[in-house]
RNA sequence: UGCCCUGUAGCACAAUGGUAGUGCACCGGACUUUGACUCCGGCUAUAUCAGUUCGAUUCUGAUCAGGGCAUCCA
């Protein structure tokens, strides 16, 4: 192989069938998919998943993407959700083809398609009850049976649809069914319902109908009425995929095509709409944007970038086997992107006081320190520094080995952007607990300009006593303290909330500049991780959620 | 015990009828005014058994394993 050859893109199955579509002309070399929530609830990390495959796809080969509400049941589905969904596709940074589209724009056309069925006499009208039908459909391994209905003629079919149509019968007296295949081995494919009475209103169509589609017989049909080439869904519908065919070509529409993958499961994460609503419910978290919830929303608040997102779905690939993807990918993908686009600060977690003896008493300097060593742009800031500081408790040892690149007495170390400090001396309360530390600095160590000859291995965040500001820091961590909480065999997922998944920092020192930090702002608080502005945050009382702590080889080399 | 889908490293995704590669994770090292970032190196895989073939991870069959399918949900 020659170094002028390049390597052969790896293609995902999906791209191999479009290309092998493409190269064959067909619909022109035309891509066109759609995203069809159901308005029922909050996008999460799931559909974040299949909203990238589908936009990126569509995107790649210059397509275009629908958004299409699936809203044929009028009784899980209210408009409020809708605002929801387009906000958190927008987010997420997807422009979909035109105007929203809804499944309930096309119950007329829908309501054509079942006459043409009937008169094709491949549709008919079923007075079984739930019960009735439900017992002749037959189990996966034994044929079902013919409904007594089958046989209706046209005529008395067609009466009967637009009769259930106009509103004569009550719920469930009747159904309108395919006539397909009772003793089909695909369970879909055994005379499947197309219709149901359900007088309820809809959230747009309001009380013009009182029979709506099932989804095997709205959603085929809806993309092959937007012409929509790829129709990507996960892998429980590859049973109804002969019946997504049967329709097109007994309707002898657009033949839309669906292609089936594997949903991505996130380890520690839930999807499950009413799982997730029981934690809502139950108060387990503070509400659909909790920030340790996998909604959109959630991680929204979270400070994850919906780059990182994207980025994380695309590297978790597309495929069809199951999988669970590590949430190191995520946290990765996260901070890979936090990495270039977060102004770092500081800010004292766990602070405890260092007075630098040698330092003028009542002397401010202010010391210019870079925003972002990764972004030449980003400039820098001036922080303030004088005789008491904060730094991490953490990062004082009284009897340091070795390794220990921080401080300790007799020890020397680097102030991030100041000077380097001697440590000589510190005291203990009764309780054993070190209340202060003394240093002395060399002041001739400031950074940028150290002449002082001085090593100092280890480098330090540290804040001003008298100029720091106070704040709240919510340390988030994952919400269950299991990969798969859902699949533990006598446990409910509820128990296996990770007690720790939040803690509260109230005794918190930040730079001064913090204080008029916008809310969604992103931070890198350094040596310690990505933070943003919460919402609920202000300049009297700010409030940072930790969005993904920074990698820290130290405190792992510690756990050995 | 019917039908369908899927089995490649710890996780995920590639590849090819002829050397199994990438990312994350993990381990080691370099660098470092973030023990971060970056860089370098390393680790481990074709479920099993047969068949076709000069050669199979790829094709065929069987076995095993995991998942799915019987809402008037989507």
């Amino acid at each position: 192989m020659s170094n002028l050859e390049e390597t052969k893109p790896s293609l995902n199955f999906i791209e191999q069938i479009i290309e092998e579509d493409l190269s064959q002309g067909k619909h022109a070399g035309r891509v066109h998919t759609r995203f069809p929530p159901e308005p029922n609830g909050f996008l999460h990390i799931g559909h974040a998943k299949a909203i990238t495959v589908n936009f990126e796809l569509a995107q790649k080969y210059g397509g275009l993407t629908n958004l299409r509400m699936d809203d044929t049941n009028p009784s899980t589905e209210k408009t409020s959700y809708v605002e929801n969904i387009k906000n958190d596709i927008k987010w997420l940074g997807f422009e979909w083809n035109g105007e929203v589209l809804y499944a309930s724009d096309y119950f007329g056309k829908l309501y054509e398609f079942a006459i043409k069925l009937i008169k094709a006499g491949l549709a008919y009208v079923d007075d079984s009850t739930p019960e009735e039908i439900a017992e002749m459909k037959g189990e996966p391994t034994v044929p079902g049976k013919e409904s007594p209905y089958r046989t209706r003629s046209i005529e008395e079919n067609l009466d009967l649809f637009q009769r259930m149509k106009t509103g004569e019968f009550e719920d469930g007296a009747r159904v309108l069914r395919a006539k397909v295949d009772m003793s089909s081995p695909n369970m879909h494919m055994r005379d499947p319902i197309l219709y149901r009475i359900k007088h309820e209103t809809h959230h747009r169509t309001g009380d013009d109908w009182c029979i709506y589609p099932m989804y095997d017989f709205a959603h085929g049909q809806s993309d092959s009425i937007e012409g929509i080439t790829h129709s990507l869904c996960s892998l429980e519908f590859r049973h109804h995929r002969p019946l997504y065919d049967w329709f097109i070509e007994k309707l002898e529409i657009f033949p839309s095509r669906q292609i089936e993958f594997a949903r991505m499961n996130v380890a520690y994460m839930i999807t499950s709409k009413r799982k997730l609503l029981r934690l809502v419910d139950g108060g387990h978290v503070t509400g659909w944007d909790d920030p340790r919830m996998p909604t959109i929303a959630g991680m929204r608040r979270r400070g994850y970038p919906a780059n990182a997102i994207r980025e994380f779905c695309r590297r978790a690939g597309v495929a069809k086997r199951d999988n669970l993807i590590e949430i190191e990918l995520l946290e990765y993908a996260v901070r890979n992107e936090l990495n270039k686009i977060a102004n770092r600060v500081m800010a004292v977690l766990d602070p405890v006081k260092v007075v630098i003896t040698n330092y003028p008493e009542g002397q401010t300097e202010y010391l210019s320190i870079d925003n972002n060593p990764e972004d030449p742009d980003a400039g820098s800031r001036e922080v303030p520094f004088s005789r008491e500081i904060y730094i991490e408790r953490g990062d004082f040892m009284e009897d340091p080995p070795r390794k220990f690149f921080r401080m300790g007495p007799g020890r020397n170390v680097r102030l991030k952007g100041a000077y380097i400090l001697h440590c000589e001396d510190f005291v203990k309360d009764d309780a054993g607990t070190i209340t202060e530390i003394h240093c002395t600095y060399y002041s001739d160590s400031k950074s940028g300009e150290d002449t002082s000859g001085v090593k100092a291995k280890g480098t330090l965040h540290w804040v001003s006593v008298e100029h720091a500001a106070k704040a709240e820091v919510r340390q988030y961590d994952r919400l269950f303290s299991v990969a798969e909480p859902t699949k533990e065999e006598d446990k409910d997922y509820l128990e296996l909330l990770n007690p720790n998944s939040l803690e509260i920092l109230d005794n918190v020192y930040v730079e001064p500049g913090l204080v008029n930090a916008k809310p969604g702002e992103q931070l890198q608080f350094m040596r310690k991780g990505y933070y943003c502005v919460d919402q609920e945050s202000t300049a009297e009382h700010p409030v940072f959620n930790l969005t993904v702590s920074l990698k820290d080889s130290w405190a792992k080399s510690q756990k050995k």
